[in-house]
DNA sequence: CCGCTGACTGTGG
DNA sequence: CCCACAGCCAGCG
C-alpha cells in the first residue's frame, strides 16, 4: 500500500502564520460561545488586521476542519453566512450549539462572547 | 512591482 | 438607529 499524498494545499506557513495563528484561535472558542473578528485579530496582537482574520477565515482550505461559524462581527451579525451556502445554515448550527440570539437576529454577545486569554 | 479586493471597524451625520 | 466614508493590510492576479 502507499502512503496518502498530503494535499498540496495544506497550510503553509506564510510570513509570521497569521492564517495558522486565527485558526488555532478558532479552535479554542468553546461550544456554545463565539468570538469577534476584532477579538481575534488584537489576541494575535494586530488591532488593525480585524479584516485579514476574515480573509483567512474566507481562504483558507483549512478552514472547514475548524469552527469557524463561531466568529461573527463586532455587533454579532453573521456577516460571513454566505459562506456556508446561506447565512441560516450558520444560524442554525449556533442554534445547535446553544448559541442564544436576540430578537433582530444578532447573537446575544452580552451572553455567549468568549474571550481567549493570554 | 502594482492595483484591487474584502467573513472589519471606528467615526461622524 | 441607520447610512456613508475612510482607514486598514494580507493575498492574489
Amino acid at each position: 500500500m502507499r502512503t496518502e499524498p498530503e494535499p498540496l494545499l495544506s497550510e503553509k506557513p506564510s510570513g509570521d502564520g497569521f492564517r495558522e495563528r486565527v485558526l488555532q484561535v478558532v479552535a479554542m472558542i468553546p461550544r456554545g460561545n463565539v468570538t469577534t473578528y476584532g477579538r481575534i485579530a488584537e489576541w494575535l496582537g494586530r488591532p488593525r488586521n480585524a479584516r485579514q482574520v476574515g480573509g483567512a477565515l474566507s481562504r483558507s482550505p483549512d478552514a472547514r476542519r475548524y469552527p469557524c461559524h463561531r466568529v461573527v462581527d463586532r455587533n454579532g451579525n453573521l456577516s460571513g453566512g454566505w459562506a456556508f451556502g446561506h447565512p441560516d445554515i450558520m444560524r442554525q448550527m449556533l442554534l445547535d450549539e446553544g448559541v442564544s440570539f436576540l430578537p433582530d437576529g444578532r447573537v446575544d454577545l452580552a451572553e455567549c462572547l468568549w474571550e481567549p486569554e493570554p
